[in-house]
DNA sequence: AATGACGCCAACCGCCCTCAA
DNA sequence: CTTGAGGGCGGTTGGCGTCAT
């Protein structure tokens, strides 16, 4: 099937956003909610693609971001998850409040995969690299256990949906990790997550 | 001081998935 | 059941800042 465009290209604007476009994205958001994202251009008088304001309020303009520096324990974090979801960066993103997916993502593609190569292990598989010295497993493996993620085995609900990877199935789980899928608004503490959205995909949506 | 190499990250692109008509 | 719209995701790119020479 023929996919129409998001948008109408030839009347929009691309490449960084001004202050400007930020403010008027930010008032229209915060009169209106983010609503739909294909009409909220043109409602904001905004010359940009609905994506492109989505991008723009997900990972730079929402209220709860962090921002600045990853702290170790989020690295650690995010090593943990990585070796159990994969390149699942919204995921990923989901137990980490403040963070966002792309911010993670470019966080793992600069930093952390050279922190885990230079430890020796294979930041794809999260196994030594081969000739890297000892066969043992990264100090975050532990050995498989019959241990589950709480009552509903929500990561299990994500495993399954992503059976397709050869990767899950050698993956081991983790006793120490808590995966309850929650994300933590600002002010609240965590609160279940929709683990699967619209998409078909687990998303942290933002709480204004 | 100039400039080339490198790294970071915001933003774009194309595909996938769900859902309503 | 089929189709198209819409939202969302992961991968990739390009611009800019910093570092090295």
């Amino acid at each position: 099937m023929g996919r129409s465009p998001c948008c109408e290209k030839a009347h929009t604007n691309k490449g960084a956003w001004t202050k400007e476009e930020d403010d008027r994205l930010i008032a229209h958001i915060r009169a209106h909610g983010e609503g739909c994202w294909r009409s909220l251009p043109k409602a904001a008088g905004l010359l940009r693609c609905g994506k492109s304001c989505r991008l723009r309020w997900i990972n730079y303009l929402r209220p709860d971001l962090k921002r600045g520096n990853f702290t170790e324990e989020e690295d650690e974090l995010i090593i943990k998850l990585h070796s159990l979801l994969g390149n699942k960066w919204s995921l990923i993103a989901a137990r980490l409040p403040g963070r966002t997916d792309n911010e993670i993502k470019n966080y793992w593609n600069t930093h952390i995969r050279r922190k885990l190569l230079s430890r020796g292990v294979d930041p794809v598989t999260h196994r030594p690299i081969s000739g890297h010295g000892s066969d043992t497993v990264t100090h975050f493996e532990r050995k498989p256990a019959a241990i589950g993620f709480g009552p509903d085995q929500e990561l299990d609900k994500i495993s399954s949906s992503e059976e397709s990877s050869a990767w899950q199935q050698r993956q081991p789980k983790w006793p120490d990790l808590n995966l309850e899928l929650c994300i933590s608004p600002p002010s609240q503490q965590q609160q279940p997550l929709e683990p699967v959205d619209g998409g078909g995909r687990a998303t942290a949506k933002p709480v204004l």
